[in-house]
DNA sequence: GGGATGAGATTTTTT
DNA sequence: ATCTCATCCC
């Protein structure tokens, strides 16, 4: 195994033992290089390909280690089929797996479905409701509200009441209702064999904690290595020590600088005491950079020196100067995205594919208008973040369908279901499930009578169920299809644009011959979804170029030749949201610094002047913005600066020069109160 | 009890 | 613009 193509500090990672190791990698230190190395290495030296885990923040970043280290090892006959041997996934993709192999031991019945975000609000919803807990003067917590506060409980191991006092005063006096309705919560999971997200690390948790059952999952592996540490929650971290108590085989990598996710319930805490919870463990700073210029670490380095608290760690390139990052105020968000799409087009002439390009954002909605506008061009491009393909209701309607088949003891799905027809609403649906809840299957269903306006379709509902559901079914894209035809109608009935919408789902039986079977494409799409249409259609060919839109976060990991930094106002930039206490404003700051540390070579930073609060409606309301806090004036001395339209914005954008009548009026107000 | 309608509040990031 | 909740009619 050659390790020369790594500097000294990656190297000595690589090529670490087996006592615990923390990788601290600033962004673009060839992080994902060196993890490839050490699993490389770790194979190399004869631990065998099954017996490694690999958790990583997503999918797709496990999938591309693991093509690196295949790559890595291709001379040895050892290393041929390591992608496909090692354990890969995410926290919840690998507890899935886990639990399925060993959650018997632990009373938990194999075939769990598992209930995605909006599947738990919908059932807090109907219990919230069943519970009466609206009933009252004072405003129970909306079905989001209670969603977040539950998970935020389970994974950051704290106590409801004093959860509520740090992030939720206001929901303060429903403390007994909340518990409540939590208790009921996951009483009804467990009558239905459902799992939530956070009960995949929960029930992972238990079976680990097991006397009987923990030793052998322990036993699965002789190393663990962790990506992107820094946004990693209290219950994952105990997850890790369960499975490797003393720390050894234990490798983590991340950057406190780049932790983004504490709205999950991360915690940088982890990272930063990993040496106390490990002792004995090893520390390697990466702080080379292989990605950006030296000219633009000059400007990020800068940015990020403003957290209050922090690891300091001063990035470096070995790479020539560069081209100084930009900063470009714009008059409205027209002029913004004019000015994305002409330098975007610009670079794409000079040879850089649109892929290389990417715009970044803080929340899915700030993209709007550009895509609008793309669209118009027809310029190319894939939305990351934001409103994804699984959140569509004609996409969860077919999903609920073949969950209900799939354990049909899980309400949310047959209650979604059942609701799809006509004269049938929560209280009926309820009352039709039961006895199917009882049984386990879909008998009961022949001898019901439902409501006279669902009678018609009634008939072929419940023989498509009991066809469906038998231990031997129809291959699973005919499965998709038979759904599809009993749901057409429904959908027609029910949505605008049904047409594009059945389109979507054909799709859908396409993707489905990818999957083995129907648990595991419904716990695949679950933990996994598709971000968009177009890629539940196959990953993009070679010769596909489209220009990158990508929430911050969703951007994480990545790199591009040019990025565009989007609505860099104060208000977005940190999120008005997001700005009460100093600990959050720090994350907006680390937000920032992730958004400017994706480029490679060029980076722009855009500010629009005048913003708009709503959507552009009537009159089109929109007040004058300020630049970020995060570019203060020393910051800024690092940027080149530039207006886009110097005389437009003298016009009318910048009243400031007050006019002596003005200050004679202010004068006698303020005299007015002396 | 279902479903349409209208008023009023809320609006980020995601496994 | 979208979600939530109350009201009213079938």
């Amino acid at each position: 195994m050659k390790l020369d193509a790594l500097d000294d500090r990656q190297r000595e990672a690589a090529a670490h033992g087996d006592e615990p190791l923390l990788i601290v990698a600033g962004a673009g230190t060839g992080k994902t290089t060196t993890l490839a190395h050490r699993v490389a290495h770790l194979i190399d030296r004869g631990v065998r390909p099954e017996r490694i885990l690999l958790v990583t923040f997503a999918r797709r970043a496990a999938a591309e280690l693991l093509r690196r280290v295949d790559g890595l090892l291709n001379g040895g006959a050892r290393g041929r089929a390591a992608s496909g041997r090692v354990w890969g996934g995410t926290f919840h993709a690998v507890a899935t797996r886990l639990l399925r192999l060993h959650g018997e031991h632990i009373g938990l019945h194999p075939g769990f479905t598992i209930h995605d975000r909006a599947d738990s609000e919908d059932l807090l919803d109907v219990l919230r409701a069943e519970l009466d807990l609206a009933r009252g003067d004072r405003r129970f917590p909306r079905k989001a509200t209670c969603a977040d506060i539950y998970s935020r409980c389970v994974n950051a191991r704290e106590p409801l009441g004093t959860l509520l006092d740090r992030g939720f005063p206001w929901c303060k006096e429903h403390e007994d209702g909340l518990k409540l309705l939590f208790r009921t919560y996951t009483d009804r999971k467990a009558e239905q064999n459902v799992l939530d997200f956070d009960d995949l690390l929960v029930f992972l948790d238990g079976l680990l904690a097991d006397p009987a059952a923990g030793p052998i999952v322990r036993g699965r592996f002789d190393a663990v290595l962790v990506d992107e540490y820094q946004d990693t929650n209290a219950l994952q971290a105990d997850l890790l020590e369960r499975l490797r108590p003393s720390g050894r085989g234990l490798t983590v990598v991340g950057d406190d600088a780049q932790a983004i996710y504490s709205f999950r319930a991360a915690t940088v805490r982890n990272i930063l005491d990993f040496p106390l919870r490990y002792p004995g463990a090893r520390s390697v700073v990466l702080t080379q950079s292989f990605r950006s210029t030296p000219t633009l670490l000059e400007a990020t380095n800068r940015v990020i020196a403003q957290a209050r608290e922090r690891h300091a760690k001063e990035l470096w390139s070995a790479r020539p100067g560069g081209e100084r990052p930009e900063l470009v105020t714009c008059r409205d968000e027209e002029q913004q995205s004019e000015l994305v799409i002409e330098r975007v087009l610009a670079r794409r002439e000079q040879g850089m594919d649109l892929r290389r390009q990417a715009v970044l954002f803080r929340a899915s909605h700030h993209s709007a208008q550009l895509e609008i506008e793309l669209g118009r061009r027809g310029i190319p491009f894939r939305k990351y973040g934001g409103l994804r393909f699984l959140e569509a209701a004609h996409v969860r309607d077919l999903l609920a369908f073949l969950r209900l088949l799939e354990n049909p003891r899980d309400l949310v799905a047959g209650t979604r279901v059942l609701s799809l027809l006509p004269g049938i609403g929560p209280h009926i649906a309820r009352a039709l499930l039961d006895p199917v809840v009882a049984h386990g299957g879909f008998a009961p269903w022949r001898a019901a009578r439902p409501p006279a306006a669902a009678a018609p379709r009634w008939p072929a509902l419940v023989a498509m169920c009991e066809e469906l559901s038998a231990p031997h079914g129809p291959a699973l894209p005919v499965q998709v299809h038979r759904v599809r035809d009993f749901y057409a109608p429904l959908c027609e009935a029910r949505y605008d644009h049904a047409d594009a919408r059945l389109r979507d789902l054909e799709q859908l039986e396409h993707a489905a011959a990818a999957f083995t079977d129907r648990s595991t494409m419904l716990a695949e799409l679950t933990l996994d979804p598709p971000q968009s249409t177009q890629e539940l259609a196959g990953p993009p060919s070679l010769d596909d170029d489209y220009l990158v839109l990508s929430t911050i976060h969703s951007a994480k990991g990545l790199e591009f030749d040019a990025t565009y930094v989007i609505h860099a106002a104060d208000g977005n930039i940190p999120s008005d949201l997001a700005t009460g206490r100093p600990e959050e404003i720090d994350e907006e700051l680390r937000l920032f610094y992730v958004a400017l540390s994706r480029a490679r070579d060029h980076l722009t930073v855009l500010f629009p002047l005048r913003w708009y609060d709503r959507p552009a409606g009537v009159g089109g309301k929109h007040s004058y913005a300020q630049l970020t806090r995060f570019l203060p004036p020393a910051v800024r001395a690092a940027f080149d600066e530039r207006a886009a339209a110097p005389e437009a914005l003298r016009a009318e954008a910048l009243p400031t020069v007050e006019s002596g009548v003005s200050a004679e009026i202010r004068k006698r107000m303020h005299d007015l109160w002396s």
